[in-house]
DNA sequence: GCATACAAAGTTATCATACCAAAATTTAAA
DNA sequence: TTTAAATTTTGGTATGATAACTTTGTATGC
């Protein structure tokens, strides 16, 4: 009789319910991180189901980054690192990958940059200007056929800008854009002649910018250099 | 530390290999979207592996959105969806709200709004101006008590003009931060009094720039609203 | 006293099998 | 032709056994 009645909405197996009563007890700090899980037999009591179904929900928890297992010797609630976080993004941004995705990844690069170069300026520190000194240097020093270290190295450049910002949320909201640059550049590299001093030269203007707290002038210099992009890409996507 | 003397070898376990390879093949297009994979029990003899290690593998996939499971039909490549794809960002600042996380939210919304807001102006289509004018009017219907629905709406209004850019990667940009608006507003609503009726007006200046294809003023009146988000936000948090 | 080697206990990883439940398909009846 | 029942397919859960790994404590040898 109870199926008659039962479930309509509730398309939820075991394991996800499971998975949705520990991930609870996670969000609201009734486990600390760091906290030792009882072990799978003991859950297994605990929540009365089978270990297939605990198991599951827990493999869930870990593919998410919530939990950390370690063979042979248990289970810990772990710091939701930002990586994990922004994994999920980067697959969809790479599976939706074309033509569409470049030009829209250039227009909010086109909006987004030259305000976090300005902020950069304002905030940056001392191992920020190192960091992006370094990338510049890797920048020049790079084989020029080297397109996918090159593109490598500019992704590095421009995260490390967002890092200057000192504000976690613009690392977290560009990183997933970022990391499409070297496969969008992969495209149209081969194409561009003589663009690799252009682009080394700009680089370092944005880095000088950034070094002398000229925060009007990273926003101008960072500017150029994507509106450059844009022309690229323009020419490419014709 | 952990990086440089950390396993070098296969720490990884069987199931994590099974969901790899099936991973690479949606990637690489070797699996389209909508294809229909073999049953788990042909799964199994193909990859000679057990069902449970297969399951295991499964089951993080379909967490993850790159699969569906239906009982009793099959498994099925599905389409990555954008609410999975930001699902984990959204944990993420769930889990690390504080004071600071909020200072940095509103840092970032005070520069990218405003360019946001313009490039909406230009971009909106009619659909989209119906969706905020619903947003305005139920908003200035909403019981003045209901904080929760009010905040509710106001998020939809930010993400409604963030999808009328016309640019996905904006709105996927934006809305992890939106989705915690809802809890910032809980912290300080109480303790502002006829704050209401000035959102209101302020929503609706942005909408009318919006509507009349005026791109300067979006951006002004969009900057004034997020200043006075600021404003009302640092005295909280002192 | 100290360091190494080893054994034991606890834990997760995998496997194999069985049975249950839901959905789709086939078959039989009206 | 339509409907309803039976069958098949498929995922969901349960259980027990074994393997592999980690930690810890203990014993051994020096």
């Amino acid at each position: 009789m109870d199926e008659i009645f039962g479930k309509i909405g509730t398309a939820q197996t075991l394991s996800q319910k499971i998975e949705r009563r520990i991930e609870e007890a996670i969000r609201q700090k009734k486990l600390l991180v760091g906290t030792k899980l009882p072990s799978e037999r003991e859950l297994c009591e605990m929540f009365a189901v089978s270990r297939t179904a605990l198991r599951e929900a827990l493999r869930r928890l870990s593919a998410r980054g919530l939990i950390q297992i370690k063979k042979g010797s248990g289970m810990f609630v772990s710091e939701l690192r930002i990586e994990d976080a922004i994994e999920s993004l980067n697959l969809y941004y790479d599976l939706s990958f074309d033509s569409d995705l470049i030009s829209q990844i250039i227009e909010v690069r086109r909006v987004f940059e030259p305000e976090i170069a300005r902020i950069a300026a304002a905030n940056r520190t001392d191992e920020d200007l190192t960091a992006l000194n370094k990338n510049i240097a890797d920048l020049a020093d790079c084989d020029p056929d080297n397109t996918q270290m090159e593109a490598d190295i500019i992704n590095k450049f421009h995260l490390n800008v967002a890092k200057a910002t000192g504000n976690k949320v613009m690392i977290i909201s560009m990183e997933p854009i970022y990391s499409l640059l070297p496969r969008m550049r992969n495209l149209i590299y081969a194409n561009v002649d003589g663009e690799k001093d252009f682009t080394v030269k700009a680089h370092r203007a944005i880095y000088e910018a950034i070094r002398d707290k000229d925060g009007e002038q990273a926003y101008k210099e960072m500017a150029g250099q994507i509106d450059r992009t844009l022309e690229i890409y323009t020419q490419y996507l014709k």
